[in-house]
DNA sequence: GAAACTAGTTTCCAATTGGTAACTAATGCA
DNA sequence: TGCATTAGTTACCAATTGGAAACTAGTTTC
């Protein structure tokens, strides 16, 4: 990745700073995190999709009652969101009161690495907090 | 990372069905993620850290016009909660306009994998929308 | 026939988020 | 004197987010 800002004399005073020219790769870079964290919007996509990742096909109701705190509207709405971008599958399975199961999609594995990273950075960050004082 | 929802034969049907008891390393997951997020929150904490990252040392002017569409109260405003949790430092520099020097602290760099994962998926997402079509 | 379980939807409300625009305050420059 | 630059702050407002609770609707079990 190449560096995004370039650098130039500023002629107001003699520092070096960062101008407004933005390279290309800047903005694509800038771009591609508005479209990650716009499909990932919500408190609770990336709850949903690590639940769905670690406990593979999972029931409305399965999920209702793993990821503590969801709503049942909130829950619908955010498997919606999911699906129509396509990290997960809904499907209907015609047991007698009708299940619904929700997977992730091989498309939707690909937001693995970051969902780990992120937890890992929170498994980080606590231990910083009350471990060392530095 | 051990797996997390535990299984268990539901009485009502005899479907094998995740249950709600979750393993400790389960909730230290979800937790992690929320710390994460929190520390993240907002619209332009991401591309503050990205900016920065990237261009190192940067002045509120600096950030302001690189950033696209940020307002300066939302700029100072999330600069503060990063200064907060000590992501990045802000230095005042005794020039004849005073200006104000920001910079992503050692541990803020620790955010760095987050950040480019968020980035990279971005690029492959813009990739597989208009790419192939499968 | 009543209760319970499935998967939601609907309504109503409160809090948060974020945007615009104007303003402060100190300094430099013409 | 007046305008530009620095780094913000303040006030006001609109949209979005998200939560609680009630409700739908079909099926099964007691």
């Amino acid at each position: 990745m190449p560096v995004c800002v370039f650098l130039a004399k500023s002629n107001s005073n003699m520092r070096t700073r960062k101008t407004a020219t933005k390279s290309l790769a800047c903005k694509v870079r800038i771009t591609a995190i508005t479209d990650t964290m716009q499909v990932l919007s919500g408190k609770w996509k990336i709850h949903i999709l690590g639940a769905l990742l670690q406990g593979g096909k999972m029931r409305f109701m399965d999920l209702l009652r793993e990821i503590d705190g969801i709503a049942a509207k909130m829950l619908s709405k955010e498997l919606q969101d999911l699906e129509m971008n396509q990290l997960i599958t809904r499907t209907v399975v015609d047991t007698k009161p009708i299940t619904v199961e929700y997977e992730v999609t091989e498309y939707g594995k690909t937001m693995e690495p970051i969902i780990d990273e992120i937890a890992n950075w929170g498994v980080f960050y606590r231990n910083r907090l009350h471990g060392k004082t530095d």
